[in-house]
DNA sequence: ATCCAACTCTTGACTTTGTCCAGAATCGGT
DNA sequence: ACCGATTCTGGACAAAGTCAAGAGTTGGAT
């Protein structure tokens, strides 16, 4: 559709090492299009987008985009597997206990304070990752 | 085995209303026995102790428990969840990429500063879950 | 411009984790 | 000991994701 968001995929593709094929750019746009994408989600974009593609491919392609850090993968409680873009910053979410709405948190701080383990176990840490748990505003009425 | 530990979880049930079964004891005692068990984990160390008993029984028990602030349930990115009885702290988790490796992080700071939501888009927060992503040793060699 | 090896995609079976349902068994108050 | 409510069993079912083999593309070399 809008070549300009095609030749800046394409980039980040090759960037990476990575070649450049109609279903991964189409999938780096279902993922840009929509906030928390689940596989269905972005299965049903790049279908309305390029016809078809097979479930196989769409995990690959998301899982390979992980490894590559070209996107985020978020795994809330008792629910598919979902995906993001915003892949710089080190923000949080808020995610409903009743029917799993998600929302992007800024950290409250700023820097990340208590997410410095004292005792690493020899552990390489790379990632701390908070998710806030709670009922939106919906699912406090019921 | 224990009695003791036995009547401990009996006055546990009971206080919260909830009839006394051997598989809920077993089930109790094997959330106590293992540090982060999954339903595996626990469906074994019931068997092993009271002969026998239903995957149902067992989610149930365990859905049950997590209702009642018994026991906690965690979910860790691509794997099963995973039960444990550290209940009344507010402790992190510090699991291994490679092998789901997992250990417990008292927080680092003691309170917890960058744990509340600027905008918390009209939710009832109950929980600010923290999860600590690596290598643990071995996977960093191999 | 064409070729080829490497990479990617498709297809379909399979595994794991968890849920739904109906009936049997157990618990605990009377 | 009895009875209603709760709990457990067993089997079918559903969702999410993985595995494997072969067909199809991609992109660099000729």
């Amino acid at each position: 559709m809008r070549e300009g968001a095609e030749h800046t995929i394409e980039a980040q593709l090759r960037t990476r090492g990575l070649q450049v094929t109609a279903q991964r750019i189409a999938v780096m746009q279902a993922v840009a299009a929509s906030p928390h994408a689940t596989t269905e989600d972005v299965t049903e974009h790049v279908v309305a987008n390029i016809g078809s593609i097979s479930r196989q491919a769409v995990y690959d392609t998301l899982g390979v985009f992980v490894e590559k850090g070209l996107v985020r993968r978020i795994q809330p409680s008792g629910s598919a597997a979902r995906y993001e873009d915003r892949v710089r910053d080190n923000h949080h979410h808020l995610v409903c206990r009743g029917c799993g709405l998600m929302f992007d948190i800024d950290c409250a701080v700023g820097e990340t304070p208590c997410l410095t383990a004292d005792d690493d176990h020899g552990f390489a840490i790379d990632e701390a990752e908070v998710v806030y748990w709670g009922h939106c505003p919906t699912c406090q009425t019921g």
